[in-house]
DNA sequence: AGAGTCACCTAAACCGGTTTGCTAAACCGG
DNA sequence: CCGGTTTAGCAAACCGGTTTAGGTGACTCT
């Protein structure tokens, strides 16, 4: 029965000054059209009641959040345990804070991106991962939120970013075939996507990169060889573990993250094996922490925080410009990065020594 | 001119349907209200119209956000660098979706923190390595948003989340003192904090466990060894290159943070020195990489996603009951985690090589 | 003195929903 | 066939601001 102590309310502050809540909203917005005395004393009899504009009330008059959606087809208590989505958080902050944008993670809420988006309250969104296959991106559009997507194949109406996904795994296929490889394992991440792998997703992209490197020398990479996990550390050791397992013994690991990729390397060291002496490591993606691991990963580069600014900053100018600017798609390169933990392929090897299977 | 294809709003979809507004709201949300046949009608209705209930609205009449807020002293792009922010973002998305809310990172804009509070829409904050010293924390405060403090000297009248820091510390300089080194150099986590050192913060609470440590063999860390700077791998290498600059020439470095450890590491190998051979280093945080750095990094443990998890969960309980519930204050161990980083010190000091100096 | 400006401030409409009474019709037992 | 209870749906108030379209009085000009 008490008086809670709720916020006070702009009628509070205009009753207290003596003046009209128009009066009070003009001392807050636009105190040149107050006189001056007036506009100071509304203030200090807002300050002296701790009255703050109610963020919300605001965001639904001016009909704009100033805020920026982060989607991801993931938990982001999974997406978060990568490097990578760090690194690309960093850009996309960067940007953002630029801009004086603010920043939302968007992730399925009990297993709905579309009940998540449904709920967030932003000006547009940065799609991560996102297949065209998610349903949502269809319902974002339709709810006529802006959207960019990023390392989803690019749909026509909508801005994207991307790398050159086959042209970096070529490249690190091209350097494995160089060193002498031809029997690897190939992880890939997790596709997101409902209802089996994404046909044009991340994963096959980089698969098809692989593969066309070992074509070339007349090589294949058979289905077998390819084994997809999460994109974490745990997710790169429980596979390869599971690998060994089932009896391969590839002298070389193509993994598509670096996480795996450094998750593998640990896999490895367990089984006794060395780094590249047995068995070839390439990474994907080169966050800060490569260079850092033991031995030093070699690995594809990609522009990752470049990858979240572009993205901000696309997504910025279909915000400003509501109209039909028409959609920039935008592709960054990737390059190999070669360091320490690949090598030629070893002459003896180690499992012959371990029987006659 | 042209009638610019806006959402649907709930009036539209009303008369389409032939109802009245209060008809369509019922339709979403108490569909129990409404004859079978009139609610899944309007719904077709709405589905056909792409119409989605304006989130904005929503918040302002239920008067919650169902967002928790993540609230950081220094810009988000330089916080994401760093990998600890990672995993404590991890376990903070853990927890809140859980809970089914969602994630608003707030940051400074244009330098204000209080200003981008009051841009934020949320229910409640989890603010990390805010000192006390920050004024926002009252302001936040008198706003009556919740909030929960982690590693900041605890307000009584908040709840808050810490670590052990002093404990972690000094079993960190007790080890290394074990080992022999006296001449060390401390590596202080950047003070967030405007206007000097906080003289409560994590770097002070850190150092004095180091010193308590030093202390007991009736060694002391002077000042001048103690150099602070951005807790990130550039960090770490850049304060690094300055001591030795300097002409400082230290047995071991005590850092406070992995990721300046990992940086300071570079800049030893840089320079030509071994680990642990020539120094020793010894990080804070034990970062998922740490084990996998080269070498791998000695160093103090922390329950970097637990203390993500159990601040939302504390933001929660008092979210829920927005009484006055006393607020809770929870402080997790520490443990220090030897790995190769560090060694015995070196009986021969390189830089006597070097010159009579 | 009357018309025209200007500076300052306000009432009311609006943003897009939810929620609270309330009413009219259908239903019910006697 | 009547009074009482449900059921189904509506109008209006409300959430907490911003913005539009005036209104009022003082001042200027002729």
């Amino acid at each position: 029965m008490e008086p809670r102590n709720q916020r006070p309310r702009i009628a509070d502050v205009a009753r207290e000054a003596g003046v009209s809540k128009t009066a009070v909203s003009f001392a807050f917005n636009s105190p040149g059209r107050l006189a001056p005395g007036t506009a100071s004393r509304i203030r200090e009899v807002a300050e002296h009641l701790g009255y703050t504009p109610h963020p919300v009330a605001r965001m639904l008059t001016q009909g704009q959040t100033m805020t920026i959606g982060v989607l991801t087809p993931q938990a982001l208590s999974v997406i978060f345990s990568n490097p990578f989505f760090g690194a690309f958080s960093e850009g996309v902050a960067l940007a953002a804070e630029e801009y004086g944008f603010g920043l939302h993670f968007i992730s399925p809420l009990h297993g709905s991106l579309a009940r998540a988006m449904s709920r967030a309250t932003v000006d547009g969104v940065v799609a991560i991962g996102l297949s065209d296959a998610h349903p949502e991106v269809e319902q974002i559009r339709r709810a006529g939120v802006p959207i960019v997507l990023v390392d989803s194949t690019a749909l026509p109406e909508h801005g994207s970013v991307e790398i050159d996904d086959v042209g970096g795994a070529r490249a690190a296929g091209e350097y494995i075939v160089s060193l002498g490889h031809r029997n690897v394992l190939i992880l890939g991440v997790e596709p997101p996507a409902p209802g089996g792998p994404d046909p044009d997703g991340v994963t096959a992209r980089r698969l098809r990169g692989y593969r066309e490197a070992f074509a070339r020398v007349g090589a294949t990479i058979p289905d077998e060889r390819v084994m997809v996990g999460p994109a974490s550390i745990e997710g790169g050791l429980a596979i390869t573990n599971r690998a060994w397992e089932d009896g391969l013994r590839p002298t070389a690991i193509l993994a598509m993250s670096d996480a795996m990729a450094i998750g593998a390397m640990r896999a490895l060291r367990d089984l006794r094996l060395e780094i590249p002496g047995d068995v070839s490591v390439v990474g994907f993606d080169d966050i800060d922490l490569a260079p850092h691991v033991d031995p030093p990963l070699t690995t594809v580069h990609q522009p990752i925080r470049r990858k979240g600014e572009e993205a901000v900053r696309l997504l910025l100018t279909v915000i400003e410009r509501r109209d039909q600017a028409k959609p920039e798609h935008r592709r960054l390169e990737t390059r190999l990065i070669v360091r320490a933990s690949t090598g030629p392929v070893p002459s003896h090897r180690k499992e012959v020594a371990r029987g006659p299977d």
